[in-house]
DNA sequence: GGGTAAGCAGTTTTT
DNA sequence: CTGCTTACCC
């Protein structure tokens, strides 16, 4: 890969490398070489002498933050300590970390993923006395985002729902804790507020470059535009209006027309070949995305020519399709010489991946899951992760309360309702509520409790967290033994018998607790990987607590070779692959019937929302190189019950010329491939 | 006051 | 099927 030199660019490639003063707009194509683009275009600035420190390059996922980074350090060779390369949640954190007391918080805050602003969402709501099973909670906290970013505005019929916020916001303050919209409006507003500080962030970082550009959300580009010097400042931002795919999440490519305004000095740079697919898959996606309104001119064209035809199957129902989609994969692998890493299954939502994955463990098919539920929501890891939160911030009760009885220490929940009781009452956590018990009973007063056991338990578990407090952030090495966070962690794993527990909670499910324990040890593992990083200067509780934080998905090692890649079709954005697979082609999925009926958006129209899941499945299709293969079951099992499915309304969008049906249920086996087969089996057992 | 068993409702995509 | 809440029993 670092063999490339830089003639291998085309035109447009080159002009997009070399065009480092000035504002720049990248419309780059799906396929196009966008991210060789970036990564040299970082390559050449670190030529011209531009230091490191100069350049800050902000990205949407981690995953794309990860990448370029190493594409870049395999570029150039270089040691990169000093370029900055992270997402926007992360450069906020950063910020936010920098000026705490700034923002009326201490350095050790916690992060509330979606799970905890839900507890809370739910706290908050009982505190206002309200029901909380009236209530969508997964709505209301979307609602709570909009209102913090400053996408929606409290109507008057807001049926009280801005006194659980104000109560929200509250709690979030006396926790010591922020939640993810807070990682980006709480840097924006003092950047905006301290002229002096957005000045030093500007003189830092005079070179400023966005990927994915068409997902950033208002806050984001306020926050990029705050950064910049003016309408001709150094900043480049790389996106495709087609492959917006996040509005859900406040992105609005609408953000372009935005940038096209704010710089009108800009150079706007198109790169329209597409380097990735077949003209047939191509043609294919170019005929779907002609039918959204809108759309920035531009037409993709491939120099890689014909192609297979692309596939199209009608199976029965999910486990039909889960097994077509293996007998296809095992079939080309030897017809047609694939590996698995060449294939990806894409699927809508994260429930689809399910049949698949048994599908695939069944024929032994080696793959891997991005997306699904994060490795960091296991109930497990959540609960060792809670426990350190506490000991970092002692004011986060969302983590307290997670844990005060977990394992069972005989603290119940008329403990803990008089506790919160006394904590919303005086404004203070429920850490400090029992501090304060301890202290007023030292002096003789009457306790909350008369029980004296309950107090017991109390005052033990507040010793525990202190002593680990003692342990985890002064850094003593003991016995001459260096100081570490993952044997901390392993020694409060021991000491509060969380086997013990597994054991006790799965009773007769022994495999279960050995397999939930088996997670913790590669959690701890985790760690100690963490720690032997030689990129990572500072291995202490906080800063693995920030990382962990912001990232969902368990993407650890790239060892995706050897496996077939199972992911929502989100997640598949940025990767391409040999084959693709398209499973759940329906209607009702894609588009996903939430957004095709656009009850409550009134912001976005409905139109909007189809356009929308029209560009996922473009980008569901651009993933192909060679060959596309789509599946819509006839009938599908939802929850417990089969309903009749019919196909995508997307599908006619293709031309027919370009489809080829399956008539069979399943791909059988013929001679030939029965005969490659025997001969490989052979070579395998000779060896 | 705390623990357990039956009963019930249910996830679009991610930082 | 699963995880979570509630109601009930110790």
């Amino acid at each position: 890969m670092s063999k490339i030199s830089a003639n291998t660019l085309n035109d447009p490639q080159t002009q997009a490398v070399q065009a480092i003063e000035g504002p720049v707009l990248i419309i780059a194509g799906a396929g196009s070489g966008k991210t060789r683009v970036i990564t040299f275009r970082i390559a050449h600035m670190l030529e011209k002498g531009i230091p490191q420190s100069a350049i800050l390059a902000l990205t949407f996922t981690n995953k794309a933050a990860k990448e370029m980074e190493t594409r870049v350090k395999h570029l150039t060779r270089r040691k990169l300590q000093n370029l900055t390369v992270s997402t926007f949640h992360s450069f906020g954190l950063n910020i936010i970390r920098n000026e705490a007391e700034l923002l009326g918080y201490r350095k050790n805050f916690s992060i509330y993923d979606e799970t905890d602003k839900i507890t809370l969402i739910k706290e908050s709501l009982r505190e206002c006395r309200m029901n909380f099973h009236k209530v969508d909670l997964f709505e209301l906290s979307q609602q709570f985002s909009k209102i913090k970013t400053g996408l929606a505005q409290w109507s008057n019929d807001s049926s009280g729902m801005q006194a659980v916020y104000d109560e929200y916001q509250h709690a979030l303050k006396i926790y010591n804790a922020v939640d993810f919209d807070d990682l980006l409006t709480m840097p924006l507003e003092l950047l905006e507020k301290h002229g002096e500080m957005a000045q030093k962030y500007r003189q830092k970082y005079r070179y400023i470059m966005v990927d994915e550009f068409q997902d950033t959300s208002l806050i984001q580009y306020r926050l990029m535009k705050i950064l910049t010097d003016g309408s001709c400042a150094n900043v480049c931002v790389v996106g495709d209006d087609d492959q917006s795919i996040y509005s859900w999440r406040g992105a609005n490519y609408e953000n372009i027309l935005l940038f096209e305004k704010d710089f009108p000095g800009r150079l706007e740079i198109k790169l329209e070949q597409n380097y990735r697919s077949t003209t047939t898959i191509l043609d294919a996606a170019n005929k779907v995305i002609s039918h959204n309104t809108g759309r920035k001119v531009k037409k993709l064209w491939s120099g890689k020519g014909g192609g297979k035809p692309i596939e199209l199957f009608y199976p029965e129902n999910e486990t039909d399709e889960a097994n077509f989609i293996a007998s296809r994969i095992k079939n080309l692998i030897i017809m047609e010489d694939c590996k698995y890493h060449d294939f990806g299954a894409l699927t809508r939502t994260n429930s689809l991946a399910r049949n698949i994955e048994e599908a695939f463990l069944a024929e032994n098919i080696p793959y891997r899951v991005s997306g699904g539920t994060s490795f960091f929501q296991r109930k497990e890891i959540k609960d060792i992760i809670s426990y350190m939160r506490l000991i970092a911030n002692q004011n986060d009760d969302v983590s307290l309360l997670r844990i005060i009885n977990t394992p069972r220490r005989g603290i119940g929940k008329t403990t803990i309702a008089s506790l919160n009781e006394m904590a919303r009452k005086n404004r203070i956590s429920v850490w400090d509520s029992i501090s304060r018990m301890n202290f007023e009973r030292s002096r003789g007063q009457q306790g909350l409790f008369g029980d004296q056991r309950t107090m017991t338990e109390l005052e033990e578990f507040t010793a525990f967290i202190e002593s680990f407090r003692t342990l985890m952030l002064e850094k003593q090495s003991e016995q001459g033994k260096p100081w570490k966070l993952s044997s901390c962690a392993r020694t409060l794993v021991d000491n509060i018998d969380y086997w013990g527990y597994l054991v006790s909670e799965h009773g007769k499910d022994e495999k279960k607790a050995r397999w939930k324990f088996s997670n913790i040890e590669y959690f701890i593992r985790m760690i100690e990987n963490w720690e032997s990083d030689p990129d990572n200067y500072d291995s202490g509780l906080y800063p693995w607590l920030n990382r962990i934080s912001l990232i969902t998905r368990d993407d650890g090692e790239d060892d995706n070779e050897g496996k077939v890649n199972l992911s929502t079709i989100h997640a598949a954005k940025g990767l391409e692959f040999p084959v693709v697979f398209i499973a759940g082609a329906e209607k009702g999925l894609i588009p996903h019937e939430r957004s095709a009926s656009g009850e409550e958006n009134e912001n976005d129209n409905e139109a909007g929302n189809i356009e929308e899941e029209r560009r996922l499945f473009y980008v569901a299709i651009t993933r192909a190189r060679e060959k596309l293969i789509i599946t819509s079951c006839k009938k599908r099992r939802h929850m417990q019950n089969t309903a009749d499915c019919s196909p995508s309304p997307f599908l006619e969008e293709i031309p027919k010329e370009l489809i080829r049906y399956h008539e069979k249920e399943s791909e059988e086996i013929d001679e030939d491939t029965a005969d490659k087969f025997m001969e490989q089996l052979k070579s395998i057992i000779k060896k």
